[in-house]
RNA sequence: GGGUCGUUAGCUCAAUCGGUAGAGCAGCUGGCUUUUAACCAGUUGGUUGUAGGUUCGAGUCCUACACGACCCA
């Protein structure tokens, strides 16, 4: 499937978009030689300057340093004595200028060569006023061009001749920097090298950059610079801003889908007395007029299944929850996950509605309607029907010593564990235990999307149990490229049954197992008010963007992912 | 939590056996009116992540720490 929308980086040289798995530090910040006499102290300034047009005058003593001396360095302090001089002049940071088009807009209405040839383009005299980041500059004596990067993400091509400008414009210009933000108005051109340019009659500086962008060609690729500041990333690799956009594209399709089948987007709260609907360590933070702790939510699952109870049939929600684990190149701490419950459903029906789901994102998100994605090289269909197998005979297939007789059979399982290198609590039951070599030894193999069925009761304390097998649940996975995208189940509305699930849950939270559920005695007595027969499924969005944007890691998918603190 | 690799100019990277820390881009100075990694000439810029240690001498070897990347649990 090819994910480059139409229309992106169609022109121009890019940025370079490679990034190499390699970084360095961020020393530039934190080291400052000492200003000694720049050559620009001592330089002769050029005569006045005219209206808005502001020459920079370099006659002036050193600038102040920033307020942090250390991050001062001797390329800021050239380009903070020509902000000073700006702010001498009159207004540095004007705010009187609006585009009436962008980059995008123009090379999608006049990007075509064959119809508006130069000539056409000449004929038509087409004014535009444009606006945005210089980020290359090119000066050839008394004509020069410059890219500037816009709103809409893409580049623009300026033809700026000193003699088709005001007076003395040419001039500042010169002196003006790349990451300036500029603003011009001209007539629309093309170039003898066929790029679609705009001529300006005028050009103004609009924001001075005081630092300079990374290297034009090798652009920003140290990883931890790039996602510290996301803002130079989005700047010199066009690639980030456009997995963003299919982020932003992933959840818009889901909510139309959502609410074109009746569902209800809701919000419920996130910061819960009693951190519940998952088995993960919560954040735990503090009320201080209150004097109580609070919880960050692991999940919305309960809230939203009392919006159920509470006849909000069909509600969804998306939005972010928090789990204190490790961070990894699949985990941050906070992340997005879509929840939604459907009442008069079952996890069959859940399964379908998912399938056609994701069916819908692969051709939406496709520029050629194909429903094949590429994951690190593994091509998936997402248009065939997804193999719904149990966690059983999913490990059997995997483990072909493991007889299906055996996949309940505690001792036996143990014994598989130690086999197998799998560290098991002595406490685990056999179906913790199926679980475990589940996931050691399927998980990572699934790499069509398979759901997978039959779980255990006992690692599902929130879902029904099967009618035929008490043992097991109603629930699915499913797994695309040996990552889990998907959990659903028909919900557990039988109050009694889950007050005694509570119950396991929280001894053996007492044991020591800092992920169990704690008792949540509201959300029973909201169950013994009676939840209608649902279907509830937890869809993790940043694993589905990374999936559509074959991103590796889960930083590659939040602008801006956990880090460590900078050292000073 | 464990392992491996990395951190050198604003950015991207060099630096032989432990022996004067370099280049390209950016910046600065000059030239150039259709370039596009523009070009030509000249030029500035470094507490080599931090703190110790070994050594006549450390970017390089050793120890600890910080941050990051990847792998494992």
């Amino acid at each position: 499937m090819c994910l480059t929308s139409p229309g992106s980086r169609i022109f121009g040289p890019t940025w370079n978009v490679r990034i190499p798995r390699r970084c360095s530090t961020v020393t530039w910040m934190n080291s400052l030689p000492p200003l000694s006499r720049p050559a620009w102290a001592s330089r002769n300034d050029d005569p006045g300057l005219n209206n808005h047009q502001t020459e920079v005058t370099m006659n002036q003593e050193k600038p102040e340093q920033a307020d942090n001396p250390e991050e001062e360095n001797r390329l800021i302090a050239e380009r903070r004595a020509k902000l000073e001089a700006l702010r001498e002049s009159g207004i540095a940071y004007p705010n009187d200028f609006q585009p009436d088009t962008r980059a995008a807009e123009l090379h999608r209405e006049f990007g075509q060569a064959e119809t508006w040839t130069s000539e056409a383009l000449a004929e038509l005299e087409r004014e535009v006023r444009v606006s945005g980041r210089m980020v290359g500059k090119r000066v050839m004596g008394k004509a020069s061009f410059v890219h500037i990067l816009d709103g809409s993400g893409q580049r623009l091509q300026l033809y700026v001749q000193r003699d088709a400008l005001p007076e003395g414009v040419y001039q500042a210009f010169k002196g003006w920097d790349v990451g300036d933000v500029v603003a011009a108005t001209g007539t629309l051109m093309r170039t003898r090298t066929g790029e679609l340019t705009v001529q300006a009659s005028e050009l103004r500086l609009m924001v001075k950059s005081l630092r300079p962008l990374p290297e034009k060609w090798h652009g920003l690729t140290d990883q931890e610079t790039r996602y510290r500041q996301r803002y130079v990333d989005l700047i010199v690799n066009p690639g980030v801003r456009e997995v963003f956009e299919i982020r932003s594209r992933i959840i818009r399709t889901i909510r139309n889908f959502l609410e074109s089948r009746r569902y209800l987007e809701v919000e419920t709260p996130m910061m819960h007395h009693i951190p519940g609907g998952a088995t993960a360590r919560p954040f735990v933070t503090h009320h201080n007029a209150l004097g109580i702790d609070l919880y960050l939510r692991v999940a919305p699952e309960l809230h939203l299944k009392r919006l159920v109870v509470g006849g909000m049939d069909r509600v969804f929600e998306i939005n972010r929850s928090f789990r204190n684990e490790g961070v990894s190149t699949r985990h941050n701490p906070e992340f997005t996950m879509l929840e939604f419950y459907q009442a008069w459903a079952d996890y069959t029906d859940l399964m379908d509605l998912t399938e056609r789901l994701l069916r819908q994102l692969a051709t939406e998100l496709s520029a050629c309607g194909d429903s094949t994605v590429v994951y690190q090289g593994e091509q998936v269909d997402l248009g065939k029907p997804f193999e719904r197998i149990s966690v059983a005979e999913a490990v059997c297939r995997f483990n072909p010593e493991i007889p299906m007789a055996e996949t309940r059979d505690l001792e036996k399982l143990r014994a598989h564990c130690e086999r197998l290198d799998i560290h098991v609590d002595d406490s685990a039951g056999w179906g913790q235990l199926l679980l475990e070599i589940f996931d050691h030894t399927v998980e990572d193999e699934l790499i069509q999307p398979t759901f997978i069925t039959g779980y255990p009761t006992e690692v599902s304390p929130l879902s029904r149990r099967n009618d035929q097998d008490p043992e097991l649940v109603d629930r699915f996975e499913l797994f695309i490229c040996g990552r889990e995208i998907a959990n659903g189940f028909s919900e557990l509305n039988d109050p009694e049954d889950q007050a005694e699930r509570f119950r396991e849950q929280a001894a053996a939270k007492e044991g020591g197992d800092q992920e169990a559920m704690a008792f949540d005695a509201d959300y029973i007595r909201a169950l013994e008010y009676g939840l209608p027969p649902t279907a509830g499924e937890g869809i993790g969005i940043d694993r589905l963007v990374m999936l559509f944007t074959d991103s590796a890691s889960i930083r590659d998918v939040l602008l801006f992912p956990y880090l460590k603190p900078e050292t000073e």
